[in-house]
DNA sequence: GCCGTTTTCGGCCCGACTGTTTTCAGTCG
């Protein structure tokens, strides 16, 4: 079995390794953007090769050359064009090139002129003052390059999306402007008042899972004196770039953060291209391009027959744009050109689930097993948020570390919630376990408990390297159990951590559809699993997603707007996600009979 | 290498910044 993204990762390596080599960049732009399309395909090319239904090169991006590239691959396991080139260019180039300022040409230059193969290499020469003498290079270059590879040691790159939110909002609350997507929303009117406004654009805008930096626009008068404080926040560990326009830099904890100043007039312009994704600006690009215009961070412009630029048509608002290229509003999370741009322009896109349609959380804890708060404080806690249900749900014995339930102290519970419900009629509280999945499939609890409660959320945390064989059939076994309602955290990755199990996506669907069995799209950062392409599958599939917290705090329960964004990039609405119902009609949902 | 309201050849997104250069190549987003 070959994952999508293994297939991805010969197509962005053969690219790499074309673009070293010096070939036809259009021929190297092809390969990438095939890696991205397969890497974001929502099913599975190994299945698509060996059932022989679907035409590959029917898939916009994938043609003669790469289909045969997809089939041998899936067939061997390999590809002699990417075997062929990692004869004629050391693999070990590819490191070097993702040092920050280095890139093709350099690579290769370095190669050819200093024979150098690895980054170890390039910090030899560096150190010694020897690459200042090549052509193209000097004193100050050796040094950004020597810089880049400490920091390539020191930083590890990507941050969780909570992270690089919290930073976000730091800094705008720092800088004296009110943080959060609303501030896009106010008219010029409104910050008038105020100096200044800022917005993150970039990955953080889309919520991707993880963040590579921090994209921030500031419009209004005085830019200038944003950036020059902007660049004094005392998190920066070192400044990368401070001028008028444009301020960069490094925070202590590895995330680089950009703020660039734009024009009120073009702030809708610059949004939309610093949202991206660069594929999704591509894309829209060539659509400008077909249709008479041109488009940049400064706005959208009509072209003449020359190619000239003529007439600014529209850029102060990011609506106007997507209006004038007869596009429906596309929101940021859905930027990805996996197909949002074709459905915008036949008016199809989906209505996006929001936080406040959400309104039971279906996954927490409490101090019973490893959660930091009692079950009093979390029942207040999702009071004070306005959820409608919850269900408490602890850890079963075998997962000792966190202090797992047995069956008499799960009773006792089930006491406890039942003599709290009482004062309360604004919320109810659901009886709930999350009860592990042992390694054969059977439950950590007997019947005779779990018949007792309301929401019974089960789990893997234990036997991770099981084949692919073995976990699904350890989940059949679970799902056949009538009391199972929820299939928390399907894949078991931690970002960063680990890796899923072996867990075979498409049948896990049909598993869940076939025993009425919700999955669960896990709110917290480490987490957001399903994850958004996995996400996408389920309306196709007929599976109700419940998003959940799995909180260990009561702060956490905040980490619903990760999950809800996160269904946002998986094209999810509000009927797609069983706990957006009223509570009868999510038991209905959830109900078995 | 891919693609087609320039349709089987000839295009392929575009601008800022940096450092090295005297007019531009390389990198980045």
């Amino acid at each position: 079995m070959v994952d999508n993204k293994s297939i991805a990762e010969v197509f962005h390596e053969i690219a790499d390794l074309l673009e070293i080599k010096g070939d036809n960049p259009f021929r190297i732009r092809s390969y990438r953007n095939a890696a991205m399309v397969v890497e974001t395909y929502p099913e599975s090319f190994d299945t698509l090769v060996r059932e022989g239904t679907t035409d590959l090169q029917s898939i916009s991006g994938i043609g003669e050359a790469i289909s045969g590239k997809i089939k041998e691959i899936v067939a061997s396991g390999d590809c002699k064009a990417h075997r062929d080139l990692l004869k004629q260019v050391p693999g070990s180039l590819l490191e070097i090139m993702q040092l920050q300022g280095v890139g093709p040409k350099t690579t290769a230059l370095l190669w050819k002129k200093m024979h150098v193969k690895t980054v170890e290499d390039v910090e030899k020469l560096a150190t010694a003052g020897k690459l200042r003498k090549l052509p193209g290079l000097g004193e100050k270059s050796e040094q950004k390059i020597l810089e880049s590879i400490q920091n390539r040691k020191k930083f590890s790159g990507r941050h969780l999306l909570s992270q690089a939110e919290e930073a976000a909002e730091e800094i705008l609350r720092y800088l004296g402007a009110k943080p959060g997507e609303k501030a896009t929303r106010k008219s010029s009117r409104r910050t008038a008042g105020v100096n200044f406004f800022a917005v993150p654009a970039g990955s953080l805008r889309r919520a991707r899972e993880t963040i590579g930096d921090v994209d921030i626009l500031v419009t209004g008068k005085k830019c200038s004196a944003v950036i020059d404080r902007f660049v004094k926040f005392p998190g920066v560990d070192s400044v990368l770039a401070h001028g008028d326009t444009k301020g960069s830099v490094r925070l202590k904890t590895g995330l680089q953060i950009d703020l660039r100043a734009v024009e009120e007039k073009s702030l809708g312009a610059a949004l939309q291209y610093f949202t991206g994704s660069k594929d999704h600006n591509v894309a829209l690009r060539t659509r400008a391009q077909k249709m008479g215009f041109t488009i940049n961070e400064y706005g959208l412009f009509a072209v003449d027959r020359k190619g000239e630029k003529e007439k600014w048509v529209a850029g102060r608002t990011e609506e106007e744009i997507y209006e004038k290229l007869k596009l429906q509003f596309i929101p940021p999370e859905l930027r990805e050109n996996r197909g949002e741009i074709e459905a915008a322009e036949k008016k199809s896109l989906p209505r996006l689930v929001e936080l406040e349609d959400v309104r039971g959380d279906l996954h927490m804890h409490t101090t019973e097993t490893d959660g930091t708060a009692s079950l009093g404080e979390m029942v207040e806690a999702a009071r004070g948020r306005g959820l409608q249900y919850i269900a408490i749900t602890d850890h079963t014995q075998s997962t000792r570390v966190a202090n797992g339930m047995d069956e008499k102290r799960l009773e006792k519970q089930i006491q406890a919630i039942d003599k709290l419900q009482r004062q309360f009629n604004d919320i109810t509280v659901f009886k709930g376990t999350e009860c592990d999945i042992l390694a054969d499939g059977r439950l950590d609890l007997p019947d005779s408990i779990l018949e007792q409660l309301d929401v019974v959320v089960v789990s893997i945390h234990s036997h991770f390297q099981q084949s692919t064989r073995e976990v699904m059939d350890r989940l059949e076994r679970a799902f056949s159990n009538p009391h199972v309602r929820i299939f928390a955290h399907p894949t078991g990755r931690l970002l960063f951590h680990r890796p899923a199990y072996a867990v075979d996506l498409e049948k896990l669907f049909a598993l869940a559809k076939k025993y009425k069995v919700c999955l669960e799209l896990n709110s917290q950062p480490e987490r957001l699993d399903l994850n958004d392409v996995a996400l996408r599958r389920a309306p196709e599939l007929g599976v109700p997603i419940v998003i959940s917290t799995d909180s260990h705090a009561t702060q956490q329960l905040d980490y619903l707007k990760f999950g809800v964004r996160t269904a946002r990039r998986g094209w999810l609405e509000a009927k797609h996600i069983a706990n957006t119902q009223p509570m009868k009609t999510f038991l209905k949902t959830i109900s078995r009979h």
